[in-house]
DNA sequence: TACTCTATCATCGTATAACGATGATTTAGG
DNA sequence: CCTAAATCATCGTTATACGATGATAGAGTA
């Protein structure tokens, strides 16, 4: 495991870092990589933060720090990994073609490349995703599957390596991203040392859609779906089968499927099951136990809503419930 | 887009920033504290960042930023908050007195002050924590108990509020205490949205000393401690209680234990403990089911095993597992 | 070495969760 | 209306979590 690389075998960061970038989308990574150097002893990454020009960058949250270097300065030796940060607004139509054109040519050459959060937009209007399993912030996660019908977005994911493209979900997501390369360029136990050393887990329970709360509160479509919708999402308990809702609509069950699937473009099961999904975590949130959520949004059983659950958000609701609840009785603060 | 909350109502925070600082120690709380904004859509934190003087600030990962202000600036507004970032290399003797003076002027006037990582040093150096209960990274922990005795360190919370005094363990421990101070000020529903936003935990499992791995693994004191060390060390299933130890180093239990405190500094229980706990996580982190591990390192039944773990850590043994082991399964890379 | 208060250990019993397997239903789409 | 695929409702098994309790070992004091 120990090749005693000379120091010109550093690998070589690049993190592209746009105007008003999210400063956690850039100290998460430099800090796991420089943390990386400090447990081993010796520089196995070298760290640069790319701009587009040599002025000093705002992140969104304020900050104004330096870029190293810029697309316009010449690259003496190419990155091994290049990664672009996201910004809280950014918009794919805005990107300059320079820094697009400079992203195309660069990334490619690179051992690996990737994004965190919002960055995806980035390399996806560079064409670079096509084709690939990518992930990014799940609240750009459906903008960005829709833009590039050709990209296989899976929100789901904290991230996601496919061949060399390594994508992060959303803001912090890019710690673990960085922990999953240091793990596999230098191995587990370094990679477990640095997360150590920045109290972060090495893994993390579930997907990013734990996070995401997708609201689809907000009845939509005709009159007399909004009034099926309203029930549904006043009463999850009472049976919502399409044949059910149908007959409450008055119209024949493949008709009314039909139309649902038109005006809301979800299946109505789906989009029952997402309203019960959505009730059942706010409900975990208020410390209810999983047995009596089940109950409440139409379950007869656990164990069928707990794979309900599962599928959803790839964690159970007990874990769900001790990740997002209201303190638990014994609480330090 | 109502921000017309008059700008003098939001609170002022003032991240004070050491040369060499850990970007993210600033950068946790700032997106934070930026997105409660985003999410409030008005002005509730305006956000400063202080050093010593004006000059451009290194941060320990490299990245050169901007502080806002310095201390030598007059302030017109005090804050609300203070935070005092960490350092990965602080040493807390050689801060100027300047830095201490100002310190210990301006934090006490806050409505409440605190500190992330080893920020908690800087306070100590400034006399603000005594009597308090307190936190820092598990590295500087006993560090900081020794140079100031009279503060309650307490290293195994992610954060402490104690009266206006919250501390914030290690590095990424600085977004579990930001989210909480915003759900101090502004309610449950804004804290949670933000931390989904940041795709973060609003509360995460277990302590900071999950993290920590104490390296009790170097036998210590007279050469005849040392072989009973060994001998624990390497067979944490066999019978390691006093009397045993004691005769296998041929001594009487009372002196031998009298001997062992006075060498090692723990009881021979205490001892015995931890080195078996280390070991647990070690094998949890191999993958293997707690029921093995309890037996492997002299546990006879799982239940005390998770109990004693559950002192120590936290957390439950099966939690460990699912966030610190290998890839169980199904893994997205 | 003996004594003693305290903490931990080893159990038992119970409740909850997790998960595989299996027919009966339901769904989505032609 | 019809069909392939997915989901639901169960059952059975195993692993976890946790309270309660008598037995035991710990650490300091005499």
């Amino acid at each position: 495991m120990r090749h005693h690389s000379l120091p010109s075998t550093a690998k070589r960061i690049g993190i592209l870092a746009l105007p008003y970038v999210q400063l956690l989308d850039i100290a998460g990574p430099m800090d796991v990589f420089t943390e990386a150097n400090t447990q081993a002893k010796r520089i196995l990454y070298e760290l640069h933060v790319i701009s587009t020009s040599s002025a000093p960058l705002h992140s969104s949250s304020g900050l104004i720090f330096h870029p190293t270097t810029t697309i316009s300065s010449p690259l003496d030796v190419p990155f091994d990994t290049l990664l672009i940060a996201g910004a809280p607004h950014l918009n794919p139509k805005h990107l300059s073609p320079d820094l697009l054109k400079w992203v195309g040519q660069h990334a490619p050459r690179c051992r690996r490349f990737g994004s965190i959060c919002t960055g995806a937009l980035v390399l996806a209007a560079a064409g670079l995703l096509t084709q690939r399993r990518v992930t990014t912030h799940w609240a750009v996660a459906e903008q960005l599957s829709q833009q590039f019908p050709s990209i296989q977005v899976e929100a789901d994911s904290l991230f996601i390596c496919d061949g060399p493209v390594c994508t992060a979900a959303g803001v912090t997501a890019g710690l673990d991203l960085a922990i999953a390369l240091v793990d596999h360029d230098f191995g587990r136990d370094l990679a477990r040392k640095v997360s150590n050393q920045l109290v972060m887990f090495f893994r993390r329970p579930g997907g990013q859609l734990q996070f995401s709360h997708r609201g689809i509160a907000n009845p939509m479509g005709r009159s007399i779906l909004r009034t099926v919708q309203r029930r549904v999402l006043s009463k999850p308990h009472l049976p919502s089968d399409t044949r059910a809702l149908a007959e409450l609509a008055g119209l024949s069950p493949r008709h009314f499927a039909r139309l649902f699937h038109k005006e809301i473009g979800l299946s109505p099961a789906l989009w029952v099951e997402r309203v019960r999904m959505d009730t059942a975590c706010r409900t975990l949130e208020e410390g209810l136990p999983p047995k009596q959520v089940a109950a409440m949004v139409g379950f007869k059983d656990v164990d069928t809503f707990r794979r309900a659950f599962q599928r959803q958000f790839k964690t159970t609701p007990a874990e769900y419930r001790r990740r997002h609840a209201a303190q638990p009785p014994t609480e330090t603060d």
